[in-house]
DNA sequence: CAATTGACTTTGAGTATTCAAAAATGATTA
DNA sequence: TAATCATTTTTGAATACTCAAAGTCAATTG
């Protein structure tokens, strides 16, 4: 088994580098708040135990099995976010340093379970794809409305934002989870957003609250 | 904060000395299967903590503060429990293993809101009852009916038995958690417990299967 | 009472992780 | 090309935890 230490730097490993880039080390020691000596030890062990290939001087980059280890960290953080969010009612802010603890924790079958309870939930509550348990992702990940074009038309996946008022007024227009939404206009001077609802009606709403509406 | 290695060494105390009993270092090191050496250095190191108090060639005991910090972790232990079957639905067998991680990993305020989200429960699915958040607990435990006096009448608590057809069973003659059951007779020969239920029907069931009532 | 026994303590050492500070490297600049 | 600079590597040391094995202590036994 990896050492929690060891799956935090994989995570940052592909934070920062994806599922293959070489990594300068002074990224991955200023992203875990770390000396640069650390890190080179660290790297070095990672070399050794294949999860990364080590270039001296020049960075690292994940190896397959690396890759995928990295991907079961991922799979438990978001599956955990999931959990803490839909079903204990958590703020979306507070989840993420909740989880940060949790990945390490959870056991294959524990996250398994909790995977088959959540109804193997494609994104986390932030819009971000779940790896499946051999580590592939399915990469086509929800985007905020307001970074997509203007004119498209686009699936509802999930509300970021969770006070009832927000999500029965979007309702009463019939916009909700699972439905479509169209981004008719984004004023950049104003701030405010203009939606399209599936039956065409236009409404407005400001930049922040778009923000939550989170699209394919 | 508490390394999980210091928590596991403060539960282990308290599981064999409870609250203030002097517990003798072999007997930590066989539960926690280290070496004596090991033990004298952290029991030391719990001493020069205030965790508790370290008599030379003695043994140890918890002091105030370190029951606490027991309570703390046992609490956390037992609501993963509940949390683990209840409302993820796992087996009673798998859940000890699984908590014995998560125990570590829950912070404070994750630890509260499932506590609330679980409705502030009582006791773990063993039957062992939930310390508070500042480390009280109501001592009267939760028992196998089996273990009470014969002819009494008792509140049926949990069942630790999970399968449907069981659980049906038992309510096909009125039994069923929150309501009374009497031990009529407990025949140690045949290794059948005869039941009696509310309304004043007996009904005869096996030894094992007797143990999964749990009565206060 | 001296020897034996069992329990505890000490010692020396190893692994994993981290830091600070000095040394090395390689690229850029003057 | 030589000096400078940023980055990486090495070194020495610290903390937390662990073990094996030798040493110490006190109680029991013959």
């Amino acid at each position: 088994m990896l050492s929690s230490t060891v799956e935090d730097y994989l995570k940052a490993l592909h934070r920062l580098g994806g599922a293959s880039e070489l990594v300068p080390f002074g990224r991955i020691a200023a992203s875990l708040k770390v000396t640069s000596g650390t890190v080179t030890t660290m790297m070095k062990h990672l070399g050794d135990s294949n999860l990364a290939q080590y270039i001296p001087r020049r960075g690292a980059r994940l190896t397959e099995s690396g890759r995928i280890a990295a991907m079961r960290v991922i799979r438990r953080h978001r599956l955990s976010e999931v959990l803490l969010v839909d079903i204990l009612g958590m703020d979306l802010e507070e989840v993420h340093d909740e989880a940060e603890l949790l990945e390490h924790a959870l056991s294959e079958r524990l996250t398994t379970r909790i995977d088959e309870f959540l109804g193997k939930p494609a994104y986390d509550p932030h819009g971000s794809p779940i790896p499946d348990a051999d580590g592939s992702i399915r990469e086509t990940s929800l985007k905020p409305i307001i970074e997509r074009p203007e004119g498209g038309r686009y699936h509802l996946m999930r509300l970021t934002r969770t006070d009832q008022a927000f999500i029965d007024w979007l309702a009463s227009f019939g916009i909700a989870v699972g439905g479509d939404v169209g981004l008719a206009k984004r004023d950049l001077v104003t701030g405010i957003v203009t939606l399209e609802t599936a039956g065409g009606r236009r409404i407005q709403i400001g930049e922040a609250a778009a923000a939550g509406l989170l699209v394919e």
